[in-house]
DNA sequence: CTGTTAGCGCTTTCAT
DNA sequence: ATGAAAGCGCTAACAG
């Protein structure tokens, strides 16, 4: 039924160790009798069982990315950078959906492991313990994708989410806005959530100004939480004229609900985030966001991982890769 | 070093069969020996090669999806019900970006069936005669997943783009407009940009409106595009008092387009599409526009496709899933 | 209920 | 430059 390299081989006249040969591009093998090989492939449609050769060779060419949600552009982009390079080193990519849930995120790591993957990306929220301990049971590398572990003892590769949120925010005061409210994200989330609060603290504390509890809301990331958030700042007694978003799409979010209120962006209230998704010069006003280069951490992970799978010696397996403020139309001097 | 299910049998002090039975949940085990079974799994920490498995079996419980591009949200999106459904199947999904190119999808085809996956999910733009070439050698089904092919030969989930723009442009009509430009995709793309040209097409015509050339412009899908086109008809001399896009994010374009040009949306001009992408509710004025159940075709196409791979007899092979409009803010009454 | 025994289709020494 | 043969780790009859 299915034909294999043994149906090759004897179409061919030759054993199946040429065969292989052909296949892989073995340059041992006389030019004649690739020829003939190559007709009797032709010939019979044979067509290779990555599988058999997997089991053989203990090598798959896939490697194993756990993302948080595919459908999230965030994610997506990087997804698109893990591609691209993965098939420049003919990579193929098993991708698992885990929701930034501990135990989906474990399972799925250990199916991704079951089914040998030649190296695994993990993109996901927290690196708890018990993550740790999944990945010291696998024998093929792992390399953090815009995450890290506090500990630092796995190879990653993000931006600084502390300094990007601090240079935003330091942007604000720098254009003479005072009374800066936060909308963050989950103060749980070490890697990002928290990371940006703390450098939302830092830019107001050297800058001598107070850090409010009530002037920090926070939102799930997502549009509808900004609307909330900006919401309540709107109705409180001490309204802030400018506005730090955790994100684009909560900051979109706050700049619709100022609308909404009848007030001006960035006129009466400024707002700047932190992504630059597709998004931010899609609105109006355009917005003011720190750019997070989603493809190249995407890229720079893979091509960081090609690179542990192949037992290259690396001297940097923490990279942090550079921010960039983007100014637009959603900040103005007071 | 890697422990085998050899090692766990001998550990147990049982047969390969016997591992093999519990850890495939075969009945036929006593619970007694169910036990030691496990705890040699446990205490060796074994983990199955879902390789080897695969070999053995012919079954790799994993289906390739070739998907034009993942950062593209609409394709995210169905992806993401294609991963929901897969997972619940205990599949796994092997992504391959293709970039609508045709060679590329042909060859990832091809590298996902030596990989053996069980089943193949496309999603592209037109299926060739080569594609149907590439498809044909394949010993697995294959669903088309938001395309078709002409011929109706391969099984396919998709919505009716003809009828989803005659909708939109007949709602457009009914609430009194006349001079209705429509920006366009692209004309040579059959499965969606054609297609819903021609139920803008149909719609005009029943409605006894002429379809006028300079009342059609092509862009790519995107933004910029449609604040391209929508220029076009800003600054003609027969300016249209109702333009329909073939998607939102052109349809935002033209929003923005207008709005820049010190017209307001819907008052002066109002803007219908299709996608009811998650941004349709991110813009002012909300966009009216029809849904494409994403999600769903994403869903309904692997779903078809577990019981393709299982054999299962189904009657309806060419799945139309319904669209819906959704009336926002961006339609006025003339 | 459990064990024996062939493979699955390929790669990889080791010879020649 | 080519072939023979031993696995890779597992499943699937088949036998008992």
């Amino acid at each position: 039924m299915t034909v294999t390299i043994y149906d090759v081989a004897r179409e061919a006249g030759v054993s199946m160790a040429t065969v292989s040969r052909v296949v892989n591009n073995n340059p041992n093998v006389k030019p004649q009798t690739r020829k003939k090989v190559f007709e009797a492939i032709e010939q019979l449609g044979y067509r290779p069982n990555a599988v058999a050769r997997g089991l053989a060779s203990k090598k798959t060419t896939t490697v194993g990315v756990v993302i948080p949600d595919i459908s999230n552009s965030i994610f997506a982009e990087v997804a698109r950078g893990i591609e691209d390079i993965a098939n420049m080193y003919h990579y193929n990519i098993i991708l698992c959906n885990a929701d930034k849930k501990k135990d989906k995120e474990i399972r799925v790591v250990n199916t991704l492991l079951e089914k040998q993957v030649d190296g695994l990306l993990f993109m996901g929220g927290v690196v708890t313990d018990e993550h740790n301990q999944a990945f010291r049971t696998s024998s093929v590398p792992i390399v953090l994708c815009a995450t890290t572990d506090e500990q630092g003892a796995i190879p990653s590769v993000d931006i600084d989410h502390e300094s990007a949120a601090y240079d935003a925010v330091s942007l604000l005061i720098a254009k003479g806005h005072r009374n800066i409210a936060m909308i963050a994200g989950s103060l749980q989330d070490p890697a990002l959530g928290y990371a940006r609060f703390q450098g939302y603290k830092r830019a107001m504390t050297e800058a001598g100004l107070k850090v409010l509890d009530e002037m920090i809301r926070s939102g799930n990331y997502r549009y509808e939480s900004g609307v909330e958030a900006m919401n309540y700042f709107l109705e409180s007694d001490n309204r802030p004229d400018a506005v730090f978003a955790a994100t684009d799409e909560m900051a979109i979010g706050a700049i619709h609900a100022i609308q909404d209120h009848g007030l001006k962006v960035p006129d009466d209230i400024s707002v700047v985030s932190i992504d630059n998704t597709r998004m931010a010069s899609m609105v109006r006003p355009q917005l003011t966001t720190v750019a997070q280069p989603m493809y190249d951490i995407g890229a720079v992970s893979m091509r960081l991982l090609t690179k542990l799978m192949n037992k290259e010696n690396v001297e940097q397996t923490r990279i942090v890769l550079p921010h960039e403020i983007i100014q637009r139309k959603s900040v103005a001097p007071v």
